[in-house]
RNA sequence: GUCCCCGUAGCUCAGUAGGAUAGAGCGACCGCCUCCUAAGCGGUAGGCCACAGGUUCGACUCCUGUCGGGGACACCA
């Protein structure tokens, strides 16, 4: 349950009783967190934001609120302050109910059904079938696996894919790169010429090829063996991929470019786009800026992107005939409509920026309106070992690959790191600092404090030994018990992780997770320090077993949200540190 | 030349569907282990939220402009 917004209904259903306010209407009414937790739990800006349209002062307005919000149950107090705000104080049963549900619906607290069961396509990672995944897909996969998973938990039915991008040249030039190794694999002397991929990862292949057919491409001619070898070489290298996303326990849809082609999806949704009138001949001016040397003017067959929100009009067909990639992305876009995806989140690379706008248009164009496509870019990430800055070259193949991180760090450090940062802004991992006991590496500080709750629990089961401390036992603790300020700031910060999934879902923001758990364990250390001042404040208390087990029913919540929070972020938990 | 992103503490970054005295980590300084994990906690210092206008009860947040940093700009994918 999203107590913000349980607690908006509630006082607008009293706003709607108030004479003064009649026939007004309540949408800028917030009910949010106060700045400084002495404002109280909630705070509502109600009267400042009706104020003029009652003809009254904010002050008198919210004087007026005071009484009818009190008399909402689980709040115990409302008093105005500053220019008009009402700080609403939790009390009575409130915390024990929301400590019982977490402890009830466990992982479960916090999902909705917001998104009310709507389909949506999650589209991420999708790097070229060339060759393995290297540190910049790490991030999109990383990104979109946990945005998928968030709006899961806000009711959306999701479906994870991949596109794999079969149907360019690029495919022939690994069929070709493979083809050198696989005559290599017979004993040739071969060296790679420039425009071919030069990577090592193509040795194995070539000799996979020579296991698998035997010599019978070496004397074929291109044409001949093409076909084949690049099939060979394709499957291959999604093998290869999907082992490495396997590795962090991704699994997507594959959609194919080369399949979408075949089956003429991009004629039709050509055809589509030109019974709207959106299609037509003519010429694109030069680009500005760095021209290109071998530029010509020619006439193409273009797209109106620009009635949609683009900057210029876009090409659909190259020069010679065939279509443009852009043809090809429109006709799998028109594709996922057709499945029955109205909602679509797309995961770029930040170099892929200035395809937006177009693929957007495209998708507004198409779907006369009713499509929405959302697309996350992800910012470079640059490695250092050291304050050295890893350097990758391209050029000999010798990149850095997403594997050689994962063996290196993990998929739990990596996974973190990532959702320490905006996708949108650079980001930095250095191998070492990652690699810490200590702050600079968040998945640590947040998993100590689950360990240190685990902790609790072995000594309690030695302390109260046959007691129940089961989560359905704890459940009917006496919570109500518990007041100290360390106590009431885990259990407020508890409440707010439905409103944290919403927003991080609603506003693809993953990092926002990340940053709710470094604040949760935060304020867990900070519950668990003020023991050591004060003997009384220690979670088990022998001579009171009551408190001790209401103590032990916050601590069950607050790991299970610790939980919930990594499961999110596709991060396994260690149980002891 | 056009478009996109960014400019917040010494450093790395959160925060912005407008809200009260702008936050965290690291670094610096001062404290806290006979005590459930000190891989931790408390405190101090450190800010004209790039700049200038505008919108309004109220702007770090929205709008316009300026400056500064990064990126993308025909048939490639």
């Amino acid at each position: 349950m999203n107590h913000f917004r349980h607690f908006r209904e509630q006082i607008l259903q009293q706003l709607d009783q108030v004479e003064a306010l009649k026939g007004q209407t309540f949408d800028r009414v917030v009910v949010e967190l106060p700045r400084d937790p002495k404002h109280g739990d909630l705070a509502c800006n109600a009267a400042m934001v009706l104020a003029k349209a009652a003809g009254m002062k904010p002050r008198d307005l919210a004087e007026a609120l005071v009484a009818p919000i009190q008399s909402i149950e689980g709040i115990t107090s409302a008093e105005v302050a500053g220019p008009g705000f009402l700080n609403l104080r939790l009390g009575g049963d409130f915390w024990a109910q929301q400590i019982q549900r977490i402890l009830e619906q466990a992982k479960d607290f916090g999902d909705s059904q917001i998104a009310g069961g709507e389909k949506l396509n999650v589209e991420y990672v999708s790097a070229n079938p060339t060759g393995p995944l290297h540190l910049a897909h790490a991030r999109g996969a990383v990104i979109g696996d946990v945005m998928a998973r968030l709006c899961e938990k806000v009711g959306y039915d999701v479906t994870r894919e991949y596109y794999i991008n079969d149907a360019g040249g690029q495919v022939d030039t690994l069929a070709r790169s493979a083809y050198l190794r696989y005559r290599e694999a017979f004993g040739e002397a071969v060296t790679i010429p420039e425009g071919l991929y030069p990577g090592d990862y193509l040795v194995a292949v070539g000799q996979g090829l020579k296991a698998r057919d035997g010599a019978k491409w070496l004397t074929a001619d291109e044409a001949g063996w093409l076909p084949a070898v690049r099939d060979y070489a394709l499957g291959e290298m999604l093998a290869m991929i999907k082992e490495t996303l396997g590795q962090m326990g991704i699994k997507q849809h594959f959609t194919s470019e080369a399949a979408l082609v075949a089956a003429d999806k991009v004629s039709e949704a050509v055809a589509a786009l030109s019974d709207m009138g959106l299609m037509y001949r003519g010429v694109l001016e030069p680009p500005k800026g760095q021209k290109p040397e071998d530029w010509e003017a020619r006439e193409q067959l273009l797209f109106k992107s620009s009635d949609f929100g683009d900057d210029v009009d876009r090409p659909i067909q190259k020069s010679d005939g065939s279509w443009t990639y852009f043809a090809n992305d429109i006709a799998y876009h028109y594709d996922k409509y057709q499945r029955g995806f109205a909602k679509m989140i797309n995961v770029f690379g930040v170099d892929h920026a200035g395809y937006v706008k177009r693929l957007r248009a495209s998708v507004k164009a198409m779907t006369q309106g009713a499509g929405d496509l959302t697309v996350l870019t992800c910012n470079l990430v640059k490695l250092y070992r050291d304050g050295e800055l890893v350097k990758m070259s391209k050029r000999s193949g010798n990149f850095i690959t997403l594997r050689d991180v994962l063996d290196e760090i993990g998929s739990n450090v990596l996974r973190f790191v990532i959702l320490t940062r905006r996708s949108d802004m650079p980001l930095d991992i250095d191998y070492a600092k990652v690699l810490e006991a200590s702050k600079d590496n968040p998945v640590w500080a947040i998993n100590y404090a689950y360990a240190r709750i685990n902790s609790v629990f072995r000594k309690a089961e030695e302390m109260f030994e046959g007691r129940d401390l089961g989560a359905s036992a704890l459940a009917s603790a006496a919570v109500q018990r518990l007041s100290s300020a360390e106590e009431l700031a885990v259990m407020n910060l508890l409440s707010q992780w439905p409103q944290t999934v919403e927003t991080a879902a609603l506003n693809a923001e993953p990092h926002r997770v990340a940053f709710y758990l470094q604040e949760l364990a935060a304020a867990f250390n900070a519950l668990w320090s003020a023991g050591h001042g004060d003997v009384t404040l220690r979670f088990l208390q022998e001579d009171d077993a009551e408190l001790s087990v209401a103590r032990l029913a916050l601590l069950r919540a607050t790991s299970n949200i610790i939980l919930s929070g990594f499961d999110v972020m596709g991060v396994v938990p260690q149980e002891v540190m």
